[in-house]
RNA sequence: GGGCGGGUAACAAAGUGGCUAUGUGGCGGACUGCAGAUCCGCAUACGAGGGUUCAAAUCCCUCUCCGCCCUCCA
């Protein structure tokens, strides 16, 4: 099956075709630098991770750029309160806000340009509006003239009488239409100033995203996303720009991410329901928020609750002891020795057919528009089939169990799973051992987590021996406590951290 | 008013003209000293009404309800 991307302009799913030849261009409309990231950001961006990370998977060199706003009225607003320069505090929250997305383990765009320091080409492409007549300038300001792009609309599927008739904007004194919007705004004192042909002042908002993505990607470029919310106008008006300057295509394939809600309401700084990414983060696994985002579909919104959240670990706990298990059972083998199916057992066989049938699903799943709930469901599958196989099986084969992991692998890593864990120090687990350990009655200096836990399950074992079950339960749950799991099996006990 | 997208079991969330989605939760069982993990089994669905079809939750029509956008927004 080839990749196929409903692409908002035509709202039809189609097959991809790359502009050039095993390459992946990406434009992904990028944060307004003048607070922290918020998890309505970190979703969309982790959409476009996911997706970037699936083409590389197909074999694809992708290029992905995401813009910075760093020149705004919000952010001229806020810095203006706080009485610093604009340019200042946008770069302050540029990398705050980008640190945020880091510490929630998206991986970064390949570039990210920032308004500030693209003003020459946006002159350079206002000049070419207005050159061919879809631009004008009115007392020191610039406008695109909607009415003279023919193709106004296209992308929200709305013809301009249509918005006229439940137009709630403001006319503008300037501006010849309604929906004419700004190109260069005139100067108005404590802003940021640029020197242009109409005369001092700064770009628009739209025009920053049709230079920059062409500047960058050159056009036409294969991917232009964004969150949902910029359909219209904004994406609409940067077709306009990139169109009308340049007379070509712009973007081919345009995708837009649901916007997320919480607790069933739209997230707003009016209902003072916003939530940043850095406080989810005192309380949640990264992993956890990022396996959450990847349950829902791409173009669905998803509700963000404290009870999803929960839900979503549990799951995923699932995920992680079938490759711990999996673990266990290759660690004796550092690579995959060719297999041979005819000497086989059915088990075997069995297990074999189980790992091709995820492959095949999961890249169908993926191929279909970035169907990450359906991927997920594959890997479930997976899951429930391996633990069965590996319990039918007395000795399962080391070098199927680590093609099963490495196919496990290979496609969590798509959905940005099994991404090592942020320095998490044992230092504080061993004391906490040592200490457990005093309680018992044995005193030991010992430093190493699983020489700890050896004595601990030692000290267990022997009560279980004299079938002292309340001195085995207390163990039980006092490691539990401190953040280890213990289970009792066949083969004696095994712990894991929580 | 215009545009877009939805209504699936307790909840979340895919899919689809006939074949178990999946996860969490619930019930029963295996295993266990107990628990946990794991496995097996069970229950609860496709907003309403028409139509097409051998067969529709899936296609068509009508109705209804919900969300988002049309103002800054990922």
């Amino acid at each position: 099956m080839t990749l196929q991307i409903y692409n908002t302009l035509t709202r039809k799913k189609e097959n991809f075709n790359a502009v050039e030849k095993k390459k992946m261009k990406m434009y992904v409309c990028g944060m307004t630098v003048y607070s922290d990231a918020h998890i309505g950001h970190a979703r969309t961006y982790f959409a476009f991770d996911m997706i970037r990370r699936y083409f590389e998977f197909k074999g694809y060199k992708v290029t992905y750029v995401q813009n910075i706003t760093d020149v705004d009225d919000k952010i001229i607003a806020a810095a203006n309160k706080e009485g610093v320069n604009a340019l200042e505090y946008s770069a302050r929250f540029t990398d705050r806000c980008l640190k945020d997305l880091d510490n929630l383990g998206i991986r970064r765009a390949d570039i990210y340009p920032k308004a500030s320091e693209t003003i020459p080409e946006m002159i350079d492409m206002i000049k070419d509006i207005v050159e061919k007549g879809y631009g004008y300038e009115s007392d020191g300001d610039v406008y695109f003239s909607v009415e003279k792009f023919e193709d106004y609309g296209k992308l929200s599927g709305q013809k301009l009488e249509d918005l006229m008739s439940g137009a709630r904007i403001d006319p503008g004194e300037n501006k010849r239409n309604p929906f004419d919007f700004a190109l260069w705004k005139k100067s108005k004192p404590g802003e940021p100033t640029w020197d242009s042909p109409w005369g001092p002042g700064r770009p628009g908002w739209h025009i920053e995203c049709s230079t920059m993505s062409s500047k960058y990607l050159g056009l036409p470029f294969d991917i232009h996303g964004g969150g949902m919310d910029l359909r219209f106008p904004h994406h609409e008006n940067e077709i306009a720009q990139a169109e009308a300057a340049t007379g070509g295509a712009f973007a081919n394939y345009w995708m837009h991410i649901g916007l997320l809600t919480v607790n069933g309401e739209k997230m707003s700084k009016s209902l003072g329901n916003i939530i940043n990414v850095k406080d989810l983060l005192l309380k949640w696994d990264p992993e956890i928020i990022r396996f959450f985002f990847a349950q829902a579909h791409y173009r669905s919104p998803p509700d963000f609750s404290e009870k999803a959240l929960e839900n979503t670990e549990k799951g995923l706990t699932r995920i992680h002891r079938l490759k711990e298990r999996l673990e266990e059972l290759c660690k004796d083998i550092d690579s995959i020795e060719s297999i041979k199916k005819e000497k086989l057992t059915d088990d075997e066989r069995k297990f074999l057919q189980i790992i091709e049938d995820f492959k095949a699903k999961f890249e169908n799943a993926m191929d279909d528009d970035f169907n990450t709930p359906e991927a997920v469901a594959t890997i479930y599958d997976f899951v429930n089939a391996s633990n069965k196989c590996v319990e039918d099986c007395s000795n399962p084969n080391q070098n199927i169990c680590k093609y099963g992991l490495q196919t496990l692998l290979e496609f969590g890593k798509i959905l940005t799973l099994f991404q090592p864990k942020k320095g998490t120090d044992d230092a504080i687990f061993v004391k906490k051992l040592q200490l457990l350990i005093g309680k018992y009655g044995k005193e030991t200096d010992d430093e190493d987590l699983d020489n700890l836990m050896k004595i601990m399950l030692t000290l267990r074992q022997e009560a279980r021996k004299r079938k002292d079950w309340i001195i085995a339960d207390n163990i039980r749950n006092e490691l539990r406590e401190i953040g280890f799991e213990i289970q009792d099996t066949a083969d004696g006990s095994v712990w894991r951290k929580i």
